[in-house]
DNA sequence: CATAGAATTTGAGTGCTGTCAAACCTTAAG
DNA sequence: CTTAAGGTTTGACAGCACTCAAATTCTATG
């Protein structure tokens, strides 16, 4: 092996990606990511995480600034971006090749989306016809790092009497998504929302299936795409 | 996590399944494992290995006796045979399910060998119709850890004249199993040994696609079943 | 604007897997 | 039986990712 340049970050191994995948997920929301919260997200504590992050900006995967947090550089996010492709796509293949259930897959992509390389994620690919999504409906970066345009809104914004398609359940809650996916609540179902309970009451879903009632932490996860 | 016990050797990693899949190997073939040989085959100086090996003996993975050699210890097999049993169900099903010719599934099955877990590999398994050899004929142990009986012979050890079935390719060089499938020359493949040329002389064998002659050093990784 | 409380970093230390160089056994040949 | 050559182990050290405890910095509130 030889050394690391500085423009190709050889040596990324398993703890590097982990990271650089939370700091990217987690700066989807902020502008910056927190060393507690990627310590929590990574199960290490804050100090390890700290120590981490430095490691992180002297390889120039990411933007540190002490005390602010964490923005990860063009080289970091590439290396998130690959990461979450070969992650969804496992995602995908687990589900739709074999078999596996749409709440078992994300524990299973996440210890194998470090190992596999190149030709493993092109054949995937090859096999589920380039999808654009996880079997939860994230979208699938391409290889070049770019993302499909969507036009998902979460459920909860869209007016009483709005019809649509579930395209996205954005959750990694294992439970959570066995109990919606058992309502039939998962991406690809029409769902024509009825009544929104004020002061964080029950939402009214109305599905192929039949009626149902869920609770404002379920709903929030749900996004769809209105007719 | 919980500590591991001295019977339930978790915190098994990479390093370690690596080591005793490599000293198992060794030990087909000789009494016991040296140090330069595993060292050798993992990449690693004999002093790197002969520090792990030691902490492999203190683990009880292994029977380390100073200057000789290491033998696995029933738990140490029992950890290489789940290994190599994955290692080979995930050669067949890079085979069989994902289009990877022969040649090529060894290297990504080493990297995945050590990160998939139990769910996988039985669903690999099942998925597979549970075979009993990988895609150049060696065994799959069984999740008990026992070995399906077979009547393999080295082919250069049979008289001239014999006619048999190939059942193993005994190698991982890249190189020669592209070689010798092109030739066909795989699993499966009736064959008749023609001759043996004395002095380490070429061998003719009678395939199905004809009569060809190929060198001892690949000729003694064959082995056929005679009929 | 001072300060308490929360977030963050630093410092000291650990476990694992490695390196290199030096010391050490074992064995085969003279 | 001695010795040279090879294999093996030891010792000192490094890098990585972590821990805990202490010091530091930030920020919100009074």
């Amino acid at each position: 092996m030889s050394k690391a340049t500085y423009t190709d970050p050889a040596g990324v191994n398993d703890a590097t990606l982990h990271y650089l995948d939370v700091i990217y997920r987690l700066t989807q929301q902020a502008d910056a990511a927190n060393t507690t919260d990627i310590a929590e997200k990574l199960g290490v504590t804050p100090s390890g995480a700290s120590v981490m992050l430095k490691r992180l900006a002297e390889r120039k995967l990411v933007q540190l600034t002490p005390y602010k947090g964490a923005t990860l550089t063009p080289q970091g996010r590439r290396l998130a971006l690959r990461t979450i492709r070969r992650h969804r796509l496992l995602e995908m293949f687990l589900h739709k090749v074999m078999g596996f259930e749409w709440h078992e897959v994300d524990d299973h992509a996440h210890v194998l989306e470090t190992a596999i390389t190149e030709p493993l994620e092109d054949r995937m690919d090859e096999m589920l016809g380039h999808p654009t999504r996880c079997p939860h409906g994230h979208l699938i970066p391409r290889k070049d790092g770019s993302l499909p345009e969507v036009n998902d809104v979460p459920i909860l914004t869209v007016p009483p009497g709005t019809t649509g398609v579930i395209r996205c359940v954005d959750t990694d809650n294992s439970d959570w998504l066995k109990y919606l996916g058992d309502q039939g609540l998962k991406p690809g179902a029409p769902v024509k929302l009825k009544d929104i309970a004020p002061y964080g009451g029950p939402i009214t879903i109305e599905t192929p299936e039949g009626t149902l009632a869920i609770g404002q932490n379920l709903a929030e996860l749900i996004y769809i795409e209105p007719d």
